[in-house]
This record gives C-alpha cells, structure tokens and sequence, in this order.
RNA sequence: GCCCAGAUAGCUCAGUUGGCAGAGCACGUCCUUGGUAAGGACGAGGUCGCCGGUUCAAAUCCGGUUCUGGGCUCCA
C-alpha cells in the first residue's frame, strides 16, 4: 500500500493520537484510524465521554510522544501471531475483525511506535518527531463499519501538516470558509429564515432572497422558452395511491411525510376500533386490482399478495408530494400523442416534500421542503440520446453563466447487487449506455459510480463542495424506461401502433434551495449585478442634495434597476460603509458638485472609487450589465 | 434517527462559588450637513429557547423537551 507523504503523516499522526490515547485511557478499544482528505481521525470505544478539554489533554500527550522521538518499527507476523499480539494487548474487540478483514495470503503487518503497536498496513514516517504540527479539532460519533446496527464508537478527528505554517493556514482557510458559509450569510444579507414554528427544514425566503430566486427562475425560464418546453403548474398534493401505481409509496415510505387522511375517514377508523399498526397496514395496501394492473405492465411480481387488502378495507389519503413526475404523467396521459408531437417537455418549478432525518438538514442545502427546477421530457426512444443532451447543455448553460467550474460529473448506476430497482434489465442497459454515451460528449471528466441511480432509472448529476468540502448534487438527468410502463404511458406511432414512450427527469439547479445555498458561498455573497437584490445605493453627501437623489434614484427606477437612496443623516463615510457591508455592487456618491452637472460618483465593489459620470451613462452600463448576466469582475488585489 | 456540544436584546457576545440582566453594533429622537469603510448626545429594547424540579433565592444546579452546530447513518 502506498500513501502520498501528506497521507503518510496523518496516519502517523493517528498512531500517536491512539498512543495518547491509550496512556490516558489504558481501557480505550481502538477500531481504526485513517487518514483524509484534511486530516485524520481515530475511532475508539471508550466509556468515558470524551470532551473539548480530553482534546487538550490529549493534544499535549501526543506533543509528548512526538518529542519522544519513537521509530516506527515495521513487523510482519503470521495471523496466530497476530491474534496472540491483539489479545495481549486487550484489542480483541475490534482489531480481530479488522484482522478478518485481510484476506488469506496478504502480508499481515504491525507498526510498532514506543509502547504503542497497532494492526496497520502502513505505511509511516520513520521517527515519531516527524510531527511538528498536528491540532485536534473535534468528537463525533459514528458507528463501527459505517453501519447504524453497530456500536456508535467515539471519533477523534485531527488534521496535520509537514509544517506551523501549513498547519495556521489551513486553520486560516477554515476561518475563512465561515465567512462564506451560506447559513451566515443568508442571515447577515437576510436572503432566507428558517423559524422553528414554522419547522425544521423549511425554508421561508425573505424579499432579498426571493429576488434571487425570482432572476434564476427568469433565467431558466427563458432558456426553456429557446428549447420548447411547455410551462404547468400542478398542486402540492396528490393522492396516495397515485404514489403506490408510481412505486414511491411505500418503498420510500421513511423519507416522505405521513399520509394525510381526511377528518371523517379518521373518525370513522378510529370508532371502528383500527389500531395504529392497523391503520399504517390499511394505508400500505394496496386493491387486487392495483396490483394486477402494476404487476401486469411491468411484467413481474412487483407487488406481493401480500399486500392486497379487501377494498372496503383500504384507506387512501394525500401525499405531500415527493417528486413532480406523477402529476407531469397524468397531464401527459390525459391526452392521446402522435408521434409528431413527441418529444413533449412539460416544466414546472414543482415543491417537494421529503422528510429528511433532522440530523441531516443542513441550512438550504439539505432540507424538508423544496422547490425543484423540474421538467419530464416524453420522448421516442430514438429521441432519448437528443434530449438528454440537450438537457445536460442546458445544465452547462447555468453553470457557465454563473462561472460555476468547481464541480465533478457523476453517471450513476445500478448496483447489480441491489433489488431495489425497478424495470428490466434490458431497459436498464439502454438506459445506462444512453447517460454513458451523453456524458461523453460534455469534455468535462466523469466518474461511473454503480449504486447512485434512482430506482426507476440511471442519472447524470453535477455535484459540488460546499466551503467545508460537503458534496451535493446539484443539477441531475434522469433517464426513466420505468414510470411509462407504470402508468402504462403510450404515443401513436407512424406505424399506427401504439408505442411506449421514454421518461427524462431533469432539474439543471436541482433544487432552489440547495441551488441557491451554493451559489451564496461560491460568490461569497457578492452577486453578480442581475442577482444581487439591491443593485444600486445612493449616497447623498447630505440632506441639500435630497432632491437630486430622488431624480437619479427616479431614473434608475424607470430603466429597472433596483436602487435605494440612503436618507440616514449619517456622514457620507458611514453610508458608504453600510453598503459595502450589504455587498451592494454599486454606489453613487451624490452631491453639489454631481447634483450640477446631472453626474454621479461611481464606485464600484470591484475597483473602488471611479470617479463621476453622468449618471445616465452609469445607468445604461448597469442596465447591460444585468442583461448580459455579467459574472462579477473580480476584486481589484490592494495596491 | 444516533453521538457530542450549544441556545442570554434584531446581530455578535460577556455574565465569578446560585443573590437586582450587561457591552458593542443595529434601531429611535435630537444635534451635526459632510467628498469615498464607523461624527456626537440621549433613548427604547429581555419570561436568559421552552416545560418541570431543587432552593429563602435559578441565566447559573438537576431532569425533560425544542431548535442549532460538528460528525455518523440516510438522501427517489
């Protein structure tokens, strides 16, 4: 096994951390401790719960072994020898496993530092002294193997550098990436609250907020316009059962809000006697005839017996909806298609509703309640390959225009060993080949990851790293031969037969949310000029040239700038402060001087001070700046 | 959902061994009318997240709960 030097130092730095450990807590049981992409961790079952001031602790004990200077020693021993050496050092818990993890044949290794020894592959760096800058930086559980039906072990998470100054400037950056951080500043320029009356996970927009939105959703809305989409809107509910012919309910019955029952239906079952197992049994059920209907078009036994129940018995309800796609079918199946009029693009910003464990909501970018930038593409199937390029230009499109580079491309498919997919595998290996081939054709690198497509499809997402480096995926296409078997969807063809026709899900933001949570850390809060909420502030040098800030502020107005004149009796300096503080992009500096000859001081976020111009001139540069969805010229380096 | 840590004015935060609730910024009024990142004075603003317990007395101690943060698990 090799390992980058960088690599090779955190590992190493995790031995001594486990080396502190132990001579601390002698009873601690060690699992692993890798390195990562920033750092490294430990993990340990401890019984004693670790806290900031063990850190400190901790952190001088491994200055210590540091400063001890210890080889680390390489041993290679057979696997009795092995388990004799875990036993004697009371790490049979979790090291044996670790040990049965290596196959029959491959070197079994020990690293031997002081007093320490530790099963390890390796490799390390020779003297323990190596390490000159190393910091721990926090606790969190997390459960052996990854897996939530083990023991939660406590992880010690550090990171270390070849040198101090490496180490202060990657503490730096992360100081940095607090100020870009989107919860921050979507408080500080007040784009978006979430308030916990209202609920976890759900995001209210604020007037500046929803400006943003409003120029994206303008955006995209004219692209979709150049490729012929059609616009709808659809409710916010569904019923059930639609759900159940789709396949969402129950097999994502964990992640989507509880049904909900209407009032006499409830009091009904409930004078009945129906306990709440019950009730959950009667709305997972599905009629004899449901399941015919599904199993019969899908060709399989999608749907067990098992849960058919007698009609009387049956209990429908609305679902919050989870996806757009059964109410985009429905209005696609309600009526007849040619095959002329194929491919049909139904859009719609849809809001979803998807219950999210509450450890894992996340500001905007991980949340309960969204709004997607949806369409559904129902195409010929020689149509598929066009349409899913045309929808992955469209996502390149948006990112261009937003100067969004940072981003990888992943083709997700099934995982073979998985059942969880619905459809053939003939169509799935259509479909697989189709995103493949598309994906090809963007000369952006991509990776092929088995495991990461829907369940009724594979897809194509763009994923992101937040400022902390968390991914999300952003923009996705999704090629579905599943749901038009489903609802049994069908075009006439220039054969006069009816024809099965090919679903594409695609969303270029993904989410509103999410999207938006993104781009407020990828320009840090400095907009471009056609996003930011206020575009323009007026700074009157005082309250004489009032007036004259009414008319330059009358005349931004008119040509559709969003402008503000600050009427505060501040000094000049202070107004011009606050407005650099809101990340206005520019600022006019209004007095006797500009007031006379119908001018105004530019000054802009990016360069500063640029002197008068009339300020008709300024409003027409603006007014092409904002239609030309300029990217923010970057900020001049200080002289 | 799980582990750990938090929650005090609109924001950022201080608050000692349990003893009258604090600062800066923001906000309001007044003075000031100015030339490119903070002019001055005064004022208003709080059920210390919420519920319960211990106590003569709780922001402070204990239990529960809600929400937030960092992870883990999950993410159609």
């Amino acid at each position: 096994m090799s390992m980058s030097p960088l690599e090779e130092l955190r590992h190493s730095a995790s031995h001594i951390l486990a080396t502190a450990l132990l001579r601390i807590f002698p009873d601690a049981k060690l699992d692993i401790g890798p390195p990562t992409d920033s750092g490294f961790y430990y993990d340990v079952d401890l019984d004693h719960k670790l806290t900031n001031d063990d850190l400190v602790k901790l952190e001088a004990e491994m200055k210590k072994v540091a400063d001890e200077n210890q080889p680390f020693l390489r041993k290679e021993v057979s696997r009795e020898e092995a388990i004799e050496i875990i036993r004697s050092r009371g790490q049979e818990r979790y090291k044996l496993g670790r040990l049965a993890d290596i196959p029959e044949g491959e070197k079994i290794s020990f690293y031997q530092n002081g007093e320490f020894m530790d099963l390890c592959a390796g490799t390390h760096v020779r003297y323990s002294s190596k390490l000159k800058a190393f910091k721990l930086l926090s606790i969190a559980g997390a459960y052996h193997r990854g897996d939530e039906k083990n023991k939660q072990l406590q992880r010690i998470y550090g990171t270390a550098f070849p040198t101090k100054e490496e180490l202060a400037q990657h503490l730096d950056r992360l100081e940095q990436a607090k100020a870009r951080d989107h919860r921050k500043l979507g408080k500080d320029l007040k784009l978006f609250v979430i308030d916990e009356d209202v609920g976890q996970g759900l995001i209210l927009w604020t007037p500046n907020g929803s400006i943003i939105r409003q120029e994206l959703q303008s955006f995209i809305g004219e692209e979709l316009r150049k490729q012929g989409y059609s616009q709808v809107f659809t409710p916010h509910i569904g019923k059930l059962e639609l759900y159940k012919t789709s396949g969402h309910f129950p097999y994502y019955k964990e992640s989507q809000f509880t049904p909900v029952v209407e009032n006499e239906t409830l009091s009904r079952i409930v004078r009945e006697g129906c306990s709440c197992a019950e009730m959950v049994a009667r709305l997972d059920a599905v009629s004899s005839k449901l399941r015919q209907t599904v199993n019969d078009r899908s060709g399989r036994e999608i749907i067990p017996e098992s849960r058919v129940l007698d009609a009387d018995k049956l209990l429908d309800g609305f679902m919050l909806k989870p996806m757009n796609c059964p109410h985009h079918i429905k209005i696609f199946a309600s009526q007849p298609h040619s095959y002329r009029d194929l491919p049909v693009r139904l859009a719609e910003f849809g809001t979803v509703y998807r219950w999210e464990q509450s450890g894992e909501l996340n500001g905007m970018t991980r949340v309960r309640g969204f709004t997607q930038d949806d369409a559904h593409l129902f195409c010929t199937e020689a149509q598929v390959a066009g349409e899913v390029l045309g929808c992955l230009s469209l996502v390149k499109v948006v990112l261009n225009t937003l100067g969004m580079s940072d981003y990888r491309v992943r083709v997700g498919l099934r995982d073979p060993d998985s059942n969880k997919y619905t459809g053939t595998a003939e169509n799935w290996d259509k479909a697989e080949a189709a995103c493949r081939e598309a994906a090809k054709t963007l000369g952006v690198p991509f990776t092929e990851e088995p495991g990461e497509a829907a369940f009724y499809g594979p897809k194509i997402d763009f994923v992101v790293k937040d400022v902390i480096g968390r991914e999300w995926q952003l923009g996705t296409v999704q090629v579905d031969y599943n749901l038009p078997v489903r609802f049994d969807l069908s075009y006439t063809g220039a054969d006069n037969q009816a024809h099965r026709p090919v679903m594409i899900h695609r969303a270029p933001f993904g989410s509103m949310e999410r999207f938006c949570g993104v781009l407020i850390e990828h320009f840090g809060g400095d907009f471009p000029v056609w996003l930011a909420p206020e575009q323009v502030r007026l700074v009157p040098i005082s309250d004489k040239v009032l007036d004259y800030g009414r008319e330059v502020l009358n005349h931004l107005k008119a040509a559709g700038v969003r402008a503000t004149l600050d009427e505060h009796s501040d000094k000049m300096g202070a107004k011009i402060r606050r407005a650099e503080l809101e990340k206005i992009p520019y600022t006019l500096v209004l007095g006797a001087k500009e007031a006379e000859s119908k001018a105004a001081s530019v000054r802009s976020r990016a360069k500063g001070d640029e002197g008068a111009m009339p300020y008709a001139v300024f409003t027409e540069r603006v007014v092409t700046e904002i239609r030309t969805r300029a990217l923010p010229a970057k900020a001049q380096p200080p002289a």
